[in-house]
RNA sequence: GGCCCUCUGGCGAAAUGGUAAACGCGCUCGACUCAAAAUCGAGUGGGGCAACCCCCCUUCCCGGUUCGAGUCCGGGGAGGGCCA
């Protein structure tokens, strides 16, 4: 045998690389008697050269699916590309070429990349959403549930990016109305879409979220604010000299004694016909000014409030009280029923439009406090708290929760409304007036309109010859070979659909596509399924929180009622990792000048320095900060593992035999290898705690490095350290671990592959030192520490103690009045005085 | 404005309510060297002291619960995220 003396990982990586791509050892269902685990990481979209955060979230799943394989799972971790999408588009309009050939280049560019880091990928599986192999099955889902009637097409208004030229979701728009993907401004716009009736599964997503005990909190949090469900009242205000209704959505109908004035939008579609001939003129301009002005800039918190009047009035029903009607700014026809009841004494908008327009503003609610709340006219702000009602006719003296349950079961007696429930959760609008996405399978016919594509003739492909534009019409329309068609029902010709779908489609099931990738007949086998799903973990980006993965969730709970899936949630865990930023602590970009690529990285010190760095650095959730400083100390750490196996090579043909006759420091070097299996694996099972487990090897070697080994007990302690250290390495520096276990265990091995060796399992008892260390304190403070046997009891430690010269300084002369004693821990003597 | 999260050495961080700062980086000193790099060894929260004996202080601040609080509870501050 023979090792090189200096560790040179670009040699030892590709090697390893190789064999277990032959060996085929990341294969998923090659132990098919073993439980299986699924380990998946958001699929990259593929615009340029893989980035850091790629390099840490594919480290971070790969650690755990190396590790669940060697504890016995069957693993499946697969990688794809989201291929499809509006910056690949736009990127190919700037640079003139078609975004197929611009997207296939970047994926080879990626896999590559992620090869040379080493994740255990099963390529076989490997899916590209571009792909009419894939998309198809967007396709054949989009027709399953138009059938169901999820999908529908609709008139209304979207967001129109004007960057992109097409439409986006609403949670696609960020900040000040821009598009989240260009930075564009975002307009609305009147247009037809095709849309997902995902509010009819609000409840289901909402009452889902509990489930998902091992998801971090603050996702679970973000998703049901998103959802958002409000439960008040809905109330029919009748209009005085009209047969109109106007009706109101509020959480706060126990304030209704306080209504003074109600709000319609001013696209609401009674405005036109409330409005008194003489206020005609105004209530018009005003509206035609509010269709210019952007919903956000108008309902602003800073924005300034306001309205007119329409002249007419509507009857509060709980007081027979007429009340005005107005149309102002701040009420949107999207949201509720468009219409509003205005409490200016308790909420904060009314009060600044009353003050505004002189409208009376009438208190009706008074802290639990005991505090009163000024008249109206001397309010200082309005006082939005649950509070007791007052003036509220046969509903006064109740607390806010029960005014509101008496006074809503009053309106449903009466006829005039009763509690209503909204969301603040939208259909997902899903059409996009774009090229490169999934076509939409529909045929439009002048005999029979929209009619869906046989699911027989599936897929629709994308015409290789679309020219793209960016000009906003569909680029498909411009190809004939694609629009022209025949009409599935009557064959005279019909015109296809030319819009195409958003990419949230593509990524919302490609985790299920990766059960069957190649199968034609089916999205995925619905028995594998019932194999592999839920996905045990997920690891991704947390700003994905309220698009994809509750998209991820809406859609899985789909196929479940089509039967696909056993169970309603995709899956049972959910990591998100932190942000890689720049050596500067700022976000990695070209406009800093800071960012560094992996690929560079891996060049200088080799895959398993840049993947112990980024599990190293911090808590898989946690921002980090490139630092070169950290990887130098990572790459020594693995040079000084290198040396330390080459050292001691004389111990590699050391018997086990001889392990049970190690004594002294060696018998003490075999607790720390089986403590340091114990911690290892424990931090790996439980949470994610690789920066920990990877302290806990430098401490094994640490101590390793000042043994030298004689006798053949002492070599075959230290040769047990060696064979431990590489395997528990093996998750986090994969190539090093796989060659120095070989290098250990010599030719027995040739042929077994580490990355499926079974994972070390420790000797409980060897994990227990003979000594500990007692704290001895009194009155809470340290005021030494004995060593005593790991087995002495209680007795035996305070005699100890007692014993110690600077506890007795502390104790004499003083009445000890308890002793608080934790075994293995510490003794705390309270005295007083 | 609402909801949520975070705050520990010079830096990244660690710590089942039980010896705060493991491990790494950086820095200082020493060995090796003509010298340097690399490597190896020792030290490294602040203050007091002749003393690396010992004492006091220290996990953003204030208060509480507890024999004991970085950890739990209440209040405040700063920073960040999401939603308005």
């Amino acid at each position: 045998m023979s090792m090189n003396e200096r560790y040179e990982p670009q040699s030892i990586e590709t090697r390893w690389q190789k064999r277990w791509d032959e060996a085929g050892v990341f294969k998923a269902g090659r132990r098919p008697q073993a439980e299986p685990r699924y380990v998946l990481e958001m699929f990259p979209y593929p615009s340029g050269a893989m980035h850091m955060g790629h390099a840490r979230v594919y480290t971070i799943g790969d650690a755990l699916a190396r590790f669940l394989r060697m504890r016995g799972h069957d693993v499946l971790h697969p990688i794809g590309y989201d291929a499809l999408g509006l910056p690949a588009e736009n990127a190919a309009i700037k640079d003139g070429r078609h975004p197929a050939e611009r997207t296939a280049e970047n994926i080879v560019s990626f896999r590559a990349d992620m090869k040379r880091l080493g994740f255990s990928f099963d390529w076989d599986r490997e899916i590209v959403t571009a792909d009419p192999s894939y998309y198809r099955w967007n396709q054949w889902f989009f027709l399953k549930m138009l059938e169901k009637g999820i999908v529908y097409r609709r008139q209304g208004k979207a967001n129109w990016c004007t960057g992109c030229m097409t439409v986006i979701a609403n949670e696609q728009v960020v900040d000040d109305n821009l598009c989240e993907r260009c930075s564009s401004p975002v307009v609305e716009k009147v247009i037809g879409e095709w849309a997902f009736r995902i509010t009819t599964y609000a409840d289901r997503l909402l009452a889902g979220l509990d489930t998902l005990t091992a998801w971090p909190e603050r996702i679970t949090t973000m998703q049901r604010n998103w959802i958002g469900k409000s439960t008040g009242a809905e109330i029919d205000f009748e209009l005085q000299g009209g047969a109109e209704k106007i009706k109101v959505f509020t959480t706060r109908i126990d304030t209704i004694f306080g209504c003074t004035y109600v709000v319609l939008a001013p696209e609401h579609p009674l405005t036109a016909a409330v409005t008194r001939p003489e206020r005609r003129g105004e209530v018009e301009a005003f509206v035609a000014r509010m269709k210019q002005t952007e919903a956000a800039e108008r309902t602003g918190e800073g924005a300034p409030k306001e309205g007119v009047f329409t002249g007419a009035h509507a009857v509060n029903p709980f007081t027979g009280e007429p009340v005005p009607v107005w149309i102002a700014n701040f009420v949107l026809a999207g949201y509720g029923t468009g219409a509003v009841m205005s409490v200016p004494a308790h909420d904060r908008r009314d009060l600044e439009f009353a003050r505004k327009y002189g409208l009376p503003i009438r208190t009706v609610i008074q802290p639990v406090t005991g505090d009163r709340t000024p008249p109206g006219d001397q309010l200082g702000a309005a006082t939005t708290e649950d509070g007791v009602t007052e003036g509220s006719g046969p509903f006064s003296g109740l607390p806010s929760a029960e005014a509101r349950e008496k006074m809503s079961a009053h309106a449903t007696a009466g006829g005039f409304g009763g509690t209503a429930v909204r969301w603040h959760l939208r259909d997902w609008g899903f059409s996009r007036q774009r090229y490169w996405g999934t076509p939409i399978p529909i045929v439009y016919c002048d005999a029979h309109g929209a009619v869906p594509v046989p699911i027989d003739q599936l897929p629709v492909k994308l015409p290789p010859q679309a020219i793209i534009t960016g000009t906003g019409e569909p680029p498909l329309a411009k190809v004939p070979e694609f629009v022209n068609t025949t009409c599935p029902i009557c064959a005279k010709p019909a015109r296809r659909e030319t819009e195409t779908m958003d990419t949230f489609v593509d990524s919302a099931w490609y985790y299920a596509r990766y059960l069957s990738p190649r199968d034609e007949t089916q999205p995925f086998d619905p028995a594998l399924a019932r194999r592999w799903l839920p996905v045990d973990v997920y690891v991704g980006g947390p700003e994905h929180a309220v698009m994809h993965l509750l998209y991820f969730r809406f859609w899985h709970r789909v196929m479940h009622e089509l039967g696909l899936t056993a169970e309603p949630e995709p899956c049972k865990r959910l990591v998100t990792q932190g942000i890689v930023n720049g050596p500067d602590g700022r976000k990695m970009s070209k406009r800093w000048n800071n960012v560094v690529a992996p690929g560079y990285m891996v060049d200088r010190f080799g895959a398993d320095t840049v993947r112990l760095f980024m599990l190293f650095a911090a808590p898989p959730e946690k921002d980090i900060d490139w630092s070169d400083e950290q990887v130098d100390g990572l790459f020594r750490f693995l040079t000084r593992v290198w040396r330390l196996f080459h050292a001691r090579q004389a111990c590699f043909g050391a018997s086990e035999t001889a392990l049970a006759r190690a004594a002294g420091p060696f018998l003490e070097l075999r607790r720390r290898t089986h403590r340091t299996i114990k911690k290892v694996t424990e931090g790996m099972q439980d949470d994610l705690k690789f920066n920990t487990a990877i302290a806990a090897l430098m401490e094994l070697m640490n101590g390793l490095q000042g043994l030298e080994p004689k006798a053949e007990p002492e070599q075959a302690a230290v040769r047990e350290a060696l064979v431990a250290m590489a395997a528990l390495l093996a998750p986090f520096a994969p190539h090093v671990a796989e060659e120095l276990w070989h290098e250990v265990l010599g030719p027995p091995a040739r042929d077994r592959l580490l990355a499926e060796e079974p994972w070390p399992t420790f000797d409980a008892p060897l994990t227990v030192a003979d000594t500990v260390t007692i704290a001895v304190q009194v009155n809470g403070k340290l005021r030494g520490e004995v060593q005593v046997p790991t087995a002495a009891g209680e007795a035996e430690v305070r005699a100890a103690a007692e014993a110690e010269e600077k506890v007795k300084g502390y104790l004499s002369g003083k009445a000890v009045k308890k002793v608080v004693y934790v075994k293995g821990r510490l003794v705390n003597y309270v005295v007083a005085g």
